[in-house]
RNA sequence: GGCCCCGUAGCUCAACUGGAUAGAGUACCUGACUACGAAUCAGGCGGUUGCAGGUUCGAAUCCUGCCGGAGUCACCA
C-alpha cells in the first residue's frame, strides 16, 4: 500500500541522513503493532544493531524523533526494545478513508496483459462429485477470482476424464442390466444414474468372481499361482486384475468396449457419448449449485495421443533416451529425481506423455505464462516431474507452471473410502447444508416478510457460505478434517458470521435512506474512536491480502482477513452508536465505514466465490 | 527402505514468511437485548508449539538427529 510505502521511505530517508547508511525502502519490514502497544505501525531495529554498533533503543528512538518531526502523518511513536511503534495521525486514517471511497474497483490491480490458465476439478465421468472435488473446485475456483483482481487475464479449466476401462464398466452394467432405463425415465441426475450401474458392474462382478473361485478352473490357477505363505482368502484377493484381464466374462466385455472404442467402433461411440452426456448434465447442475464455471474444456479422449511430437522432438535432441526394448525414457538425477518412463515399449503413452502433450496444447491455444494444476497433494512427484520435463524440452511455457497441491480432505473417522460407502456426495452435501440452515432459520423467524422463493435463495447463500468458508479457511496444503456437523455451524469463525456482518450494514443503510435528508453535519470529524481508525487500517490492507492471496494461491489468508474484518465491524457496531451517534459528523463518518466495509466484505467475500444476501 | 508433506489449547484452525507475553473459533463456566438485528459483544478456563540438540539479539518458523502420522516410489490414470 502506498502509505506503508511512504513510512518506507521516511524511515529509509532517516537512515541515511542518521547514520550515512543505505537501505532501500523494500528492506524496510514494516508490520501492523499488536494491540497491546500503542501506535499502527512497526520498524523492527534489531537488523541495523550489527551495522550501526549501538543499542537498539537508541537507534529506534533516533529514527522515531527524526520521522516524526519530519513528517505530519505520523502523531507519535514509542519504543519498546527494539520496536519502534509509529502512530498515525486521525487526519491521515480520514485521508485513507477518502482514498478508498474514491477507488473504482478497491482491491482490483490493473490488468497486467498476462493470460494464466487454471485447471481445477477435472472429474471422471464414471461416477458424481464428492467432498474431494467440492475442495479441488473451491481452491480453483477462489485461486482464478484472486488472480483475476490482481490483474491477471484467467482461463478456467478442466480435463475431463472422459475415457478408460471405468466408464466401459458403466457401460456394460447399463447394457446388461439396465433395461433401456435413462436418467429421465428414471428421475436420476445423470452422473448419479452412471455412478451406479458403475457400482452395479463392481457388485456384479464380485459375485462373478466369487462364484468362479469354486470352479476346477480357479483350483487350478490357485495350485499354480499360489505363493508359499499365501491364504486362499489372500490370493484371490491379489488375483484379483489377473482375474479381471484372464478369466472374467464381465471383464471382457469392458475391455472389449475399450478396444472398441479405440478402434472408433460406431456402436460403441454413440453409446459412449449418450452417457456421458447423462454425465456432463449432472456435473453442469452440481457447478451451477456451487457458483461456478469454466471458460474452456479439455476432454481426455482428444488428448490421450497428444505428446508424442514432444517426446519424439526430446529424443532427437538427447533429452530422452530410449532402452533396447524401445520404451522412452528421461533421466531426472540430476535433479533428484529418478528415471521416468515417457512412452511405452509398444508405442503408447503413459500418463506422464498425456500432461506434457495437454500443455503443450493449451499454450498453442491461448499462450498462456502461467499454468495452475489444482490437484491433489498425492500427486506431488508427479508434477515435479512433469515440470522438470518441460523444462528439459525448454517449453516456453515452462517457468510458469505451477502445482496448487492440497491436502486430502478426511472425515472425523478417518479417510474417504468408497468401498466402506464413506464417501461423502457433492449434492448431498450441498442439499443437507441448505437444508440445516433452512431448520434454525425458521427457528429464528427472521424472514417473515419475504416472499418463498427470496428465502429459498436467502437459505443457499448462507449454507453455501458456510460450507465454502468452512473449507477454504484451511490452508491448502494442509490435510483437512472435515466434520460434517461443524460445516454448517453459523457462529463464531464462519461464512454466515461474516454474512451478518454485512446484513447488519445492509440493515443500518436501509434506515438511513430514509433520514439521511434530515442530518446535516458543518464540519467534519477531528478526533476518531479507537474503533474508527481500526476500521480504516484493516480496510486499507485489502489490495495488500488480494495481491498477497493471489501469489500465494491460497485463498484462506483472503479468508481468515475477511473474518478479521467481520470481527473489527462487529465490535464497532457494538462499542458506537451509528444511527443515534453523538454528532451528525459522526454519524455521517460512520456510515461512510460502514458503507466502505460492506463493499469490501462483499468483494472480499466474491473472491471466495461466497455470494452475500441483503438480509438473513 | 528412498523421496516428499505434516505434527501448535480437549477439538477445528491462525501466527503478516525469523520478531514483542504463540492467537482465533468451538466446547465448558460467567455476564450483556424496553439502544441501529444476540447468527452479536465482553470476561474466565485452556500451551514445555511431538522430543533432543544447533544457528541467531530473537525460533512454532531455519539446520541436524530421533518419535509419530499421511502420501508417493506402475510399461495405472
Amino acid at each position: 500500500m502506498s502509505f506503508t510505502k511512504n513510512i518506507q521511505s521516511a524511515i529509509s530517508e532517516s537512515i541515511l541522513k542518521l547514520y550515512q547508511l543505505e537501505v532501500a525502502t523494500t528492506d524496510i519490514n514494516l508490520t501492523p503493532t499488536r494491540a497491546e502497544f500503542d501506535g499502527d505501525i512497526t520498524y523492527i531495529v534489531f537488523p541495523l544493531v550489527r551495522e550501526l554498533k549501538k543499542k537498539p533503543e537508541d537507534i529506534a528512538h533516533e529514527i522515531g524523533t527524526d520521522i516524526t518531526a519530519s513528517n505530519e502523518s505520523i502523531k507519535a511513536y514509542t519504543v519498546v526494545k527494539g520496536f519502534l511503534n509509529v502512530s498515525l495521525t486521525d487526519a491521515f486514517w480520514l485521508g485513507q478513508l477518502a482514498g478508498i471511497e474514491g477507488e473504482n474497483n478497491y482491491g482490483t490491480f490493473p490488468k497486467r496483459d498476462k493470460k494464466v490458465l487454471v485447471e481445477f476439478s477435472s472429474p471422471n465421468t464414471n461416477k458424481p462429485l464428492h467432498l474431494g472435488h467440492i475442495r479441488n473446485i473451491l481452491l480453483g475456483w477462489s485461486s482464478s477470482m484472486l488472480l483475476e483482481a490482481a490483474g491477471y487475464d484467467v482461463l478456467k479449466t478442466q480435463i475431463i476424464n472422459d475415457r478408460g476401462i471405468a466408464i466401459c464398466k458403466s457401460m456394460v452394467a447399463w447394457g446388461e442390466f439396465g433395461e433401456g432405463k435413462t436418467p429421465e425415465s428414471t428421475s436420476t441426475k445423470g452422473d448419479h444414474f452412471i455412478g451406479e450401474y458403475y457400482v452395479l458392474f463392481e457388485t456384479k462382478f464380485k459375485e462373478e468372481y466369487l462364484a468362479w473361485q469354486a470352479t476346477d478352473e480357479a483350483n487350478a490357477t490357485y495350485a499354480e499361482h499360489k505363493k508359499p505363505e499365501q491364504t486362499a482368502d489372500g490370493f484371490y484377493k491379489a488375483y484379483k486384475n489377473q482375474y479381471f484381464n484372464n478369466f472374467s466374462a464381465l471383464g471382457a466385455k469392458a475391455t472389449d468396449l475399450l478396444i472398441k472404442w479405440e478402434e472408433n467402433d460406431t456402436d460403441v461411440k454413440a453409446l459412449w457419448s449418450k452417457m456421458n452426456s447423462w454425465v456432463y448434465k449432472g456435473f453442469d447442475e452440481t457447478y451451477s449449485d456451487l457458483g461456478v464455471s469454466f471458460d474452456d474444456l479439455y476432454y481426455e479422449s482428444d488428448t490421450y495421443l497428444l505428446g508424442k511430437d514432444n517426446i519424439e522432438q526430446g529424443l532427437k535432441d538427447g533429452t530422452f533416451y530410449s532402452k533396447e526394448d524401445g520404451s522412452v525414457w528421461i533421466d531426472l538425477e540430476d535433479v533428484g529425481l529418478d528415471h521416468k518412463l515417457v512412452l511405452r515399449s509398444n508405442g503408447t503413452s503413459v500418463y506422464m506423455t498425456q500432461d506434457i502433450g495437454t500443455a503443450q496444447i493449451r499454450y498453442d491455444d491461448h499462450k498462456t505464462e502461467k499454468m495452475l494444476y489444482v490437484v491433489a497433494d498425492e500427486q506431488d512427484y508427479h508434477f515435479k516431474v512433469l515440470f522438470e520435463i518441460m523444462k528439459k524440452l525448454k517449453a516456453p511455457f515452462a517457468d510458469g507452471l505451477h502445482h496448487l497441491s492440497y491436502g486430502m480432505v478426511d472425515l472425523p473417522t478417518g479417510r474417504m473410502k468408497s468401498r466402506e460407502g464413506t464417501v461423502v456426495d457433492a449434492d448431498d452435501l450441498i442439499a443437507e447444508v441448505i437444508g440445516e440452515v433452512k431448520k434454525q432459520a425458521s427457528e429464528r423467524g427472521e424472514l417473515e416478510e419475504t416472499t418463498e422463493e427470496e428465502r429459498a435463495e436467502i437459505y443457499r447463500k448462507i449454507g453455501l457460505s458456510a460450507l465454502k468458508f468452512f473449507i477454504l479457511k484451511v490452508n491448502p496444503k494442509k490435510r483437512m478434517i472435515f466434520n460434517p456437523e461443524e460445516s454448517v455451524d453459523m457462529q463464531g469463525q464462519t461464512g454466515p458470521y461474516i454474512q451478518n456482518a454485512y446484513v447488519r450494514i445492509q440493515s443500518i443503510l436501509r434506515r438511513w435512506e430514509t433520514m439521511k435528508d434530515n442530518v446535516t453535519a458543518d464540519k467534519e470529524v477531528d478526533v476518531l474512536h479507537e474503533q474508527e481508525s481500526g476500521l480504516i487500517q484493516t480496510l486499507v490492507a485489502y489490495p495488500q491480502e488480494v495481491l498477497l492471496s493471489a501469489e500465494n494461491y491460497d485463498p484462506s489468508g483472503m479468508a481468515s482477513y475477511l473474518y478479521n474484518l467481520a470481527k473489527d465491524y462487529h465490535k464497532f457496531y457494538h462499542d458506537v452508536r451509528i444511527l443515534t451517534a453523538e454528532s451528525p459528523e459522526a454519524m455521517l463518518l460512520r456510515i461512510r465505514l460502514c458503507e466502505s466495509v460492506a463493499m469490501v466484505l462483499k468483494s472480499g467475500m466474491k473472491l471466495l466465490g461466497i455470494e452475500m444476501p441483503e438480509r438473513m
